[in-house]
DNA sequence: TATGCTACTGAATCGACAC
DNA sequence: TGTGTCGATTCAGTAGCAT
């Protein structure tokens, strides 16, 4: 597979692999801050009753029930605490994480994200459509699953592809319920002797959402969990790096048959929705530079209660106001802000015009003109 | 106020009373072992920095309250530790317990309960089906909150009333995620300023259905968070004893008002909740997400005159135009409108089919396993 | 009385960038 | 590191008043 250099520190690392080994060790030995994402599914034997591992896999000597649970919380603690420290350590500045779990673990490790520093940003709950029905009648049918989605610290500036999440949802903005049907069928992997691959294989549905919210085509993605590559295969698909840690030899097996399978999509399909955010900025002066606003022109409010008088310099005077066509709009609206692109109007041919269709062909001739 | 005393050790109990104080004070002081079910709706620790505006430019009233400001984690845990501590010692020994929250506490307080012995149950999502907005773009929009349902130790025979959740929820198992909307209109209590007189009061759909589901006829509910008393209103109504700890003065006068005017509900009275549902809506990035169709698949319009490929965020890209399914087909017959879900075909063997019959794929999916 | 329009609201950890 | 400025951003529902 090859190996993409186009990522600050992305020479050292061992891109579109799987590597083999504990997910600590591994972490620890790839270059600090490289990073963008991190998806985790990390393991939860506990409470499995007669099956008692700690994540070393030594059995938990059976003492009385009160000792033999403080115990093996205080493992998986430590195991838990050790793994999201490797992984933040790895985490670029504005990187994020991902890590998904039921409530047999998820409480334990979103406590220990908070205590190592992570900053959360929701938890979503993954509403199962198919899920397996309590058969014996004594509790509700489990039918979620918890993902916590935190940035490194307090400060990052996060990845959040707001509109191409509300475009997934039909216009309206993604909540943090997700309805999304289990792995079933073709998807789910089957080993030589015909039974499932692997025991919680992760439907590619939940990957591509949070791989579209989340990253950017080049980002790379580290799942320290690999098991049969769900991350790595829909990470392939968008165009996103991808790095896997397993130490199962049969899950690598499996996930490294399906990975050679996968194709990228084309890369129109991969462009996504954008927001204004991420159009290039004009400032209103340029209107009246080019002449499209010429000063003396009057310019009235949306609602028609209020006008104001275009300056040489790119200003607005109003009854008693003066400044950028932000600070007019918000006096004279008493309110705390206002976008004077969409609160402005001009006349032409005596209709009211935003002042917005101007920037919006300013930016139409910068983007044929790029630069 | 009557006290019953067909409960064990009920003679000593403060029935169908709001109790003034901390919390943790009263519940020391009652007797050990003498609650059926605890339902708790502790504070949040929101840590909220700056305001937040609509979009309108509208404030929106947060939760500023003192209660809900704790210094650090280490402040927060101490309470958590202490409250759940003495509600542990009041519970029966089959006695359960009913903790709701945010990502904010939630994974704190349900470490807090493991670490304390409680046997967690149940996660149960309570999905909003009106919440708040994410007025930034910067978010999901934070549309559940989680309860945690536990009893007090593993051993413990906890009620778990089956048949009538099943009733509840159309004669289908009731699952760990609950839709219901939020408490507003005339359910929600105003002061004598008519301003809400609690910033959090929860429906109560919500209480309803944790006591049909979790409690018996005459058994005892201890709510340490009473707040205006939704917890106790729900009790009053199905027929269960209950004791409210709330040390705020405003709210327990309104509490008490409200309690006041609460009858029992005749035996034969039960509710019906006919919930007629709509057609659940399916957004077409789902199709996407789910593999139904591939980003870079092409579609066809009915009249075979035009065609679009799908991008991996669930919009189309045409010629010169890209939007979702509607707004493609639209611009491409120059009409106002267009149903995209009738008007674009996709190929399979070969033949043109419709995306309808996709959407109806999921809708049957999910008829067969309502809510 | 029915219908339509406007105003308002809800547990929210809700910027980025230049100087 | 702080300050000032630009300017992007909302969904489902209820209440109340006008027509």
């Amino acid at each position: 597979m090859t190996v993409k250099t186009n990522t600050k520190g992305a020479s050292k690392l061992p891109l579109n692999q799987i590597l083999d080994g504990d997910c600590i060790e591994i972490m620890n030995s790839l270059p600090e801050g490289s990073i963008d994402l991190i998806f985790a599914d990390p393991p939860y034997n506990l409470q499995l009753k007669g099956d008692l591992h700690r994540p070393d896999n030594s059995k938990v000597d059976a003492v009385d029930d009160e000792w033999d649970q403080f115990s093996s919380f205080a493992v998986y603690d430590k195991f838990t605490n050790g793994w999201l420290k490797a992984a933040r350590r790895l985490l670029k500045p504005h990187g994020a994480i991902w890590v998904i779990g039921s409530y047999h673990n998820i409480f334990r490790v979103g406590a220990a994200m908070q205590n190592a520093g992570y900053w959360i940003l929701n938890d979503v709950v993954w509403r199962k459509s198919n899920p397996m029905p309590n058969f014996r009648g004594k509790r509700f049918t489990n039918a979620h699953e918890t993902m916590i989605w935190a940035s490194k610290e307090e400060a990052s500036k996060y990845t959040f592809n707001y509109e191409a999440l509300k475009s997934l949802n039909e216009g309206v903005q993604m909540r943090s319920d997700w309805v999304l049907p289990i792995c079933t069928g073709h998807e789910r992997l089957k080993n030589e002797e015909g039974e499932k691959a692997h025991p919680t294989q992760k439907p590619e549905s939940l990957l591509h959402r949070v791989l579209v919210g989340s990253t950017n085509p080049g980002d790379v993605v580290l799942d320290p969990f690999f098991g049969t590559g769900t991350t790595g295969a829909v990470a392939k698909k968008l165009g996103r790096e991808f790095i896997g840690i397993e130490r199962e030899e049969a899950y690598r097996k499996v996930a490294e048959k399906r990975l050679s399978k996968v194709r990228k999509f084309d890369r129109e399909s991969l462009q996504v929705s954008t927001s204004k955010r991420a159009e290039p900025r004009v400032p209103f002066g340029q209107l009246v530079e080019r002449g499209m606003l010429t000063p003396g022109d009057e310019l009235y409010s949306m609602n028609n209660r209020h006008k104001a008088k275009v300056r040489a310099d790119g200003t607005l005077i109003g009854d008693d106001v003066k400044g950028s066509i932000h600070q007019v709009g918000a006096a004279l609206e008493g309110a705390p802000s206002c976008n004077g692109w969409t609160y402005w109007c001009f006349k032409r041919d005596g209709q009211r015009v935003p002042i917005d269709l101007l920037r919006q062909q300013i930016r139409a001739e910068m983007a044929d003109r790029p630069n």
